[in-house]
DNA sequence: TTAGATGCAAAGGGTTTGCAACGTC
DNA sequence: GACGTTGCAAACCCTTTGCATCTAA
């Protein structure tokens, strides 16, 4: 989308933010993303974790979601997938499964519009949140 | 979510509110429908309109959805469907397309939790977007 | 009559941004 | 050396909330 912007440079911050989205699968917010890179760069500013969070989207490094909350959240996992958000705890989990394919050509004959790709959150209760304890 | 609430009232503001959801399929904002019911009820609040939405959200009514975008849209429309935004112009339309059920269990083997329900967003350019003028 | 709903306005909370200093290429 | 990036803090903006008043049932 944002072509007009340069190059990017590498950074301390940009790279020690994508590595922290690269070792997690947990989906985490902005800001629990700051306090874990605070632990290796302790100045660091949540402005500049929000601009970062932004370029590496741009780059299609990391995903952005936002399933109902009124924050994001973000994946390192730059490969297409479903997602699972529990109802209870709000946790949010990959799901193992193909992406099918062949919904965006349905959608495209039922729509008329062009079809890019489609995203999928399958909601429910996880496995802790469905034991009775 | 919420069952702990006493019965629901049925106001002239939350009827009319209803009203004007169910009378459009452009899945408005917040905002769009504020302006919409002053027009009918002009001291109206804008919190008032917030309060409903989150109540009619609460009694099944209707939909809220925010794809990608930092406010919320609201869809008038109960019944399960699938939805396409337009990466240009950020409208939301309906997808006249049978939601496939089967996902939900492929979804629940991939990850052994219970899975509800699931909502799907197609991302593309709509007619208007793809137009050459 | 009474508990839920409204209007108003202030507060909340995640995210963005202006600016001067800094760091990467 | 240029230009993208950072830290800081203020600004933004959508949404929520406290409170006195009002109203549907």
């Amino acid at each position: 989308m944002n072509k007009t912007k340069g190059f990017q440079r590498m950074t301390k911050q940009r790279r020690i933010i994508l590595e922290v989205l690269r070792n997690t699968t947990s989906h985490p917010t902005a800001d629990w993303i700051y306090e874990r890179v605070k632990e290796k760069i302790p100045n660091i500013s949540l402005g500049t974790v929000y601009r970062n969070l932004k370029t590496l989207k741009e780059m299609g490094e990391i995903m952005e979601l936002n399933y109902g909350s009124s924050f994001s959240r973000f994946d390192g996992n730059p490969k297409d997938h479903y997602h699972f958000v529990c109802e209870k705890c709000g946790k949010v989990y990959d799901v193992n499964m193909p992406v099918d394919e062949t919904l965006n050509e349905k959608a495209s004959q039922a729509t008329g519009y062009k079809v890019y790709y489609h995203r999928c959150e399958f909601h429910g209760l996880c496995k802790e949140c469905s034991s009775p304890d």
